[in-house]
DNA sequence: ATTGTGGCCTGCCCGC
DNA sequence: TGCGGGCAGGCCACAA
């Protein structure tokens, strides 16, 4: 469920633990460490204290005196602070919440922070290497964009979804964005001209600002009509329904050019 | 190098 | 009611 409005959330509710000292790292979900060792990552980060947190994109980092932890949350993880849910109206769902998906829990002095995720797609990283994802969604510019696009003939979808182009959009936040714009997730990137491109980010920024507004990621003028058969809330045309990069994706083939 | 594909996991929903 | 298939808002390894 998580993308860039999400993890945002979840980052202001990790604010909580700043100042508290690790303790324990009683639940550790190897699937989700790259390989690493889950005690070696424990180790490291016991008896380190949480001095503040950060974003970018999907990536939440909770910085400390020690290593800085990356959390990510993949398609249904949930931040969990101090036994509290938030964000319940975006659950995975509708409603499981149960205490054996807590992939990853961190004890500290007092409370603890946990991330829940039936899935298991989500993971914890050590000093996670920033450098390497775009530049944020939520602040982009038109000419940060216009790098980002270049002279790539892959489809626009898969470009703005790439992380290490354009860090913070899923799915459901470009259908959304490019059915606003008018534009084909489909088409290649570079045929979009300044103009689309400096347009185009000023769409992204916007439809970012305006779904946190509204509670997330799922709140979309299109979200509802994410299924087979429905029609454009915008022209009534019916909807396309394609897989692009490995993503279902809907469209309107009338006013998505 | 860039782009596209498949797979990882588990839970849920639909149709039989 | 039970079962199988398909699907899911992310990300990575791998192939072409």
């Amino acid at each position: 469920m998580p993308e860039l409005i999400e993890v945002e959330v979840y980052r202001q509710h990790a604010e909580a633990v700043v100042g508290r000292t690790i303790v324990d790292v009683p639940r550790i979900d190897e699937l989700g460490l790259r390989g690493e060792d889950p005690h070696d990552v424990a180790e490291d980060m016991i008896g380190a204290t949480v001095t503040g947190t950060n974003r970018r994109g999907k990536l939440l980092m909770l910085l400390t005196d020690g290593p800085v932890i990356g959390l990510r949350f993949g398609m249904t993880g949930r931040l969990i602070v101090d036994g509290d849910a938030h964000i319940d109206a975006l659950i995975y769902g509708g409603k499981g919440n149960k205490d054996v998906w807590d992939r990853y829990v961190i004890a500290f002095d007092h409370g603890d922070l946990r991330i829940r995720d039936p899935r298991r797609l989500g993971g914890l990283e050590l000093d996670p290497d920033v450098s390497r994802l775009g530049p944020d969604a939520a602040t982009i510019s038109g000419e940060q964009l216009d790098v980002v696009i270049g002279s790539s003939t892959a489809r626009l979808k898969s470009r703005l979804m790439d992380q290490y182009r354009l860090a913070g959009l899923g799915n459901l936040l470009v259908d959304e964005i490019l059915w606003r714009i008018g534009l084909d997730p489909a088409r290649e990137a570079r045929s979009l001209d300044t103009a689309q491109r400096h347009a185009l980010a000023d769409e992204i920024v916007a439809t970012v600002a305006d779904m946190t507004e509204r509670g997330g990621s799922h709140t979309g003028d299109l979200q509802e009509f994410r299924f087979d058969g429905a029609l454009c809330p915008r022209d009534g045309t019916p909807l396309a329904r394609r897989s692009i990069g490995g993503r279902t994706t809907y469209s309107c083939p009338r006013h998505q050019l």
